[in-house]
DNA sequence: CATCTACTTTAGGCAAGGTTAAATTTCAAT
DNA sequence: ATTGAAATTTAACCTTGCCTAAAGTAGATG
């Protein structure tokens, strides 16, 4: 462990430590194919990066089985993941974008903007806690709200939810999901499913109904209302 | 000439397209040893990239004389120039940043942000034509302001002049031009000036008086007031 | 015209971050 | 216990963009 502590990170590696978080709260590890893939490039390429991750302390390597942030790796991550949402935010509510034009901007963004910057963002929008898409905002600190949430297709028939969070990486689901009227916060309820992972029909906005196919709902994270 | 054409260009080349530019400006070639002091780098790094910018078209290399743009190359560079300008008002006036710090950040968000991103501050901030510090944003057909000032000091005494544009790198000179009161706009009358290049006083904003050593009103681009 | 100096270029290296091909390890399944 | 497939790592190599040291060139000056 070097600790490379305080240094300014490449491009390279601030985007290894954002995937690698993610990886790791899905699972508890981060596997180097998986790694690969997320960030598509060829697996070898993720060996010789996280030798040197290793190496200045932001991860520890089980050979053959994965990888885990440190604590300073962690910071790091949950510091980029601010910045991402941070931008997100700011470029819809400042600047007129669409939901599901911010993600690729921001991805380029978070790596060119000083922390100065993020934290005058934060002020012009009220210093905010979730993202467009519902994500949770760390703070400055690197605190980090825990959400468990359920895919809307665990909602049972004559039960409600809340919509939580959607995904920001696939622009034209994004579009789809705007172009139904759904978007974090709505409240529905669950009129019908059809069996054999078939479509749902969920209420909302009072009597908006719409069906939604299984694949698109079980990407649809959710809240249970309790009565 | 590979015609490296609509191809993104690293931060590196970006940086050297656009100091290039500036040099050439000067005095019509931009000289290897300029551009390394300019970039802060040795010498033959210099001829090395210069060959490969040469190769694909973004200037033409006269060895042992120096290098000029080409049309394709100065396009990149006043793209560069836009970006670097609008995004150094737009930090200043929708993020409260002060005049003397905005340079640092603009000059790596200038690398980063999208066409459509800079197209989208331009028009927050009213199409603007010059920058905090009065330098003219080329259009984004790639027009620039040809502009021709004259240094303070060559102002007559008992004459007036308009302050038209100061330099934006220099953090510290820019903070004590600001608390002097000068910006560009203003309008003044050169009281009086010592000889042996020494400090010059000026009259601006009615009554306001202040003394201005030679080489910071070098420094300073004005356009004479003709009665 | 020769020479000295300042500048430029060439030569040879290095680190980062990719690649493909080959070797190694793991683990599940006979 | 062995084997075979899948994942991982190692090895060897490439490009970009920087470095230092050495060689080459141009232009002023005696």
């Amino acid at each position: 462990m070097m600790s490379t502590e305080n240094q300014s990170l490449s491009r390279s590696i601030e985007d290894y430590l954002k995937i690698i978080y993610r990886l790791q709260a899905e699972s508890g590890w981060a596997q180097t194919s998986a790694i690969a893939e997320k960030l598509s490039i060829a697996p070898p390429s993720v060996s010789g990066m996280v030798k040197r991750l290793a190496e200045s302390g932001l991860l520890v390597h089980a050979p053959y089985k994965g990888v885990q942030l440190t604590e300073t790796g962690q910071r790091q991550a949950l510091r980029m993941l601010r910045r991402h949402r941070i931008i997100e935010l700011y470029l819809i509510a400042q600047l007129g974008y669409a939901w599901h034009n911010v993600h690729e901007e921001a991805e380029r963004l978070e790596h060119a903007v000083s922390d100065d910057l993020i934290e005058r963002m934060d002020r012009a929008l009220g210093h905010p806690t979730h993202d467009p898409h519902g994500a949770p905002i760390p703070t400055a600190d690197g605190e980090i709200e825990t959400t468990h949430y359920v895919p809307m297709t665990d909602i049972d028939v004559g039960s409600a939810g809340w919509l939580r969070m959607v995904g920001d990486k696939d622009s034209e689901r994004l579009r789809f999901i705007a172009s139904l009227g759904l978007r974090p916060g709505v409240q529905f309820d669950v009129i019908a499913r059809q069996p054999f992972n078939g479509p749902l029909t969920i209420r909302f906005d009072g009597d908006r109904e719409e069906v939604i196919g299984h694949e698109l709902a079980h990407s649809l994270q959710c809240e249970k209302v309790r009565k």
